[in-house]
DNA sequence: AATGTTCGTGCATTATCGTGCAATTTCATG
DNA sequence: CATGAAATTGCACGATAATGCACGAACATT
C-alpha cells in the first residue's frame, strides 16, 4: 500500500469516527506502529489532525456532533426551512430526510398544519412529538450513526409501502452532470427509494453543496423538481441545474 | 478511549447537566476514579471547570445548555437509570421502552459498552446516536404523540421478528393483583409484544407508580422478573410484588 | 466526636512515544 | 543497465505518558 493512500485512510477514518488509535490503525493497515506514528506526526505537522497520546483527533474540534443538539444552525438554514415548510399543503403526506436543514423545516411548520410526515430520522420524529396536528410515521431499521437515520432492508421495505406527495431531500453534493450524491452507500439506497416513492422531490441544501460530488450517487439531478438553496449561492453554481429544468429558489 | 476525548466528554457533560460526579463518570467512562480525579484536577488547573468535593462545577457560573433537551429530571430517576444500565452485559440485545426513566438509562450507559439496543422511541434513538459503541435498531410505525413512541401493526410486526435478552419497561401503573397497566390501548399492545419477545423483563418506575392501576392492562405483574424502583418506595408498596417472586431493587 | 467517603501523593506497571540506525525499496540520472 | 541518492520501513532503546493501587489526610454527614 502506498504511503499516500495510508494517510488518506487515516484521515477518512478520523473524519468518520472522530478519532483514530495508532495501534488499531497499524493492524488495519498491516504496518508497524512506528510507521503509523510517523504518519500521524507528519499529518499533525501539516495541521490536518491533532496528535494525542495513543492516536489522533480532528484538527478542528467537534466536527462530529450530529446528536440532535445540533450546533446553532445558521439563519440561512432557518430561512431554507421556512421556505420548505410553505410548500407543504394541508393533508399531504411528505417524506422528510434526516439532517440539519430538514430539522429546520419541521421547526418551521405552522402549528395548525394538519399533514402526515414520514421520516427515517429519530431526530426529526422526536422534534415532531410536540407538534399538535402533524401525524408522524417513523421508518424503522438499523440506525446509521454517522448521519443518524435508519437504513437497511427493513427501512427500504417500509418506505416502499408508502407513497408520498413530496420528499424533502438533503444531500452532500449536487452536480448537473454527476447528479445527487452522498457519503454513504446505504444512505444513498434509502434516498433513492424515497425519491421513487414520492410524486415530487424537493432538495434543500446550503450553497456549499451545490456543484459538489460525494462518493455515492443517488440519482440524476433531474430527479429533483425543485431546489431550495441559501441566498449565497452564485448563479454560476445554480445555472447548470436550472438549465436541466429544475426550479431553483434562493431563500432570503 | 483517548485521554483527550475523555476530558472533552467530561466538559460536555458538565455543560449539559451543570455538574459532574467523579464516581458516576468513572462508571460511564470505564476508568478508575483516580483517573477521573486526575482529569478533573488538570481541567481545574486549566481553569475550564471548578473542582468541588465529589465532582466538579462549571468554571463560569452555570450557563446550562437546555437546548431542546428535557429538564434534568430528578436525581432519583438518574439513579434508576444507572442501576438499569449496570444490568446490561456486553453483546446483549435489549429492548428499551420510551419514557423519561429509560432515557436516563441510555444516558447512563458506559461509553465503552458494546451492545444492541432496540427501541420504538425516537427520543431514545436520537440520544443514542452519539454513543460510539451501541448499535441501535429503530422500530418504525405510527408515532403516538402522547408518549412519543411508534405503535401500530408495522411496529408490532417488527418487534415480533426480534428476540432480546432483556426488556427495560416503563409503565404508569403496577399492581400485584391488576398487573401492569398503561394509559393507551395501542401502547399496551406494543409493550405486551415486547415482553413476549424478551427473555427477561425489567420494570423501571418511580415510587408513585407502584400500587397504581391505569386503564389498559398489559400483562400480569409476574411478567416482570426484576423491578427497579426509586428509594422512596415504601415496603407496603413493594412487598405484595416481592411476594409474587419479583426481585425488587430500591435504587439509592 | 464518629464514620464513611473523597482526595492527594507516591509508587509500580504498562502502553506509547521519539530518536537513531540499519535494511530495503524507489527513482532519477549517468 | 548501473549506480548512488532519497524515501520508506521496521527494530532497538531510553524517555514519557497514562493508569491503577495503596495509604494517610481532608472532608462531609450524622
Amino acid at each position: 500500500m502506498l504511503t499516500k493512500q495510508r494517510k488518506q485512510h487515516i484521515l477518512n477514518t478520523l473524519q468518520q469516527q472522530g478519532n483514530v488509535v495508532a495501534k488499531t490503525l497499524s493492524q488495519e493497515l498491516g504496518v508497524s506502529e512506528d510507521t503509523i506514528r510517523r504518519d500521524l506526526r507528519e499529518l499533525a505537522k501539516a495541521g490536518v489532525l491533532q496528535r494525542v497520546h495513543g492516536g489522533a483527533l480532528p484538527a478542528s474540534p467537534a466536527v462530529v456532533d450530529l446528536t440532535g443538539r445540533q450546533q446553532l444552525s445558521s439563519d440561512e438554514k432557518a430561512l431554507l426551512g421556512r421556505a420548505a415548510a410553505r410548500l407543504i399543503e394541508p393533508d399531504q403526506v411528505v417524506f422528510v430526510d434526516g439532517g440539519t436543514s430538514t430539522l429546520q423545516l419541521v421547526r418551521a411548520l405552522p402549528v395548525d398544519l394538519r399533514a402526515t410526515i414520514v421520516t427515517h430520522s429519530p431526530v426529526i420524529a422526536a422534534e415532531l412529538i410536540s407538534h399538535p396536528a402533524i401525524q408522524v410515521v417513523l421508518i424503522g431499521g438499523q440506525l446509521f450513526k454517522h448521519s443518524g437515520v435508519a437504513v437497511g432492508a427493513a427501512a427500504l421495505a417500509a418506505i416502499r409501502s408508502i407513497r408520498a406527495d413530496t420528499y424533502f431531500l438533503g444531500v452532500t453534493g449536487i452536480h448537473a452532470d454527476y447528479g445527487l450524491s452522498t457519503g454513504d452507500l446505504e444512505e444513498a439506497q434509502i434516498k433513492r427509494a424515497l425519491i421513487e416513492q414520492a410524486a415530487e422531490t424537493v432538495l434543500m441544501v446550503t450553497a456549499d453543496k451545490v456543484g459538489k460530488v460525494s462518493p455515492y450517487v443517488i440519482a440524476s439531478a433531474t430527479a429533483v423538481s425543485q431546489l431550495l438553496v441559501t441566498h449565497s449561492t452564485t448563479p454560476a453554481q445554480y445555472q447548470p441545474l436550472a438549465d436541466l429544468g429544475i426550479a431553483v429558489s434562493l431563500c432570503e
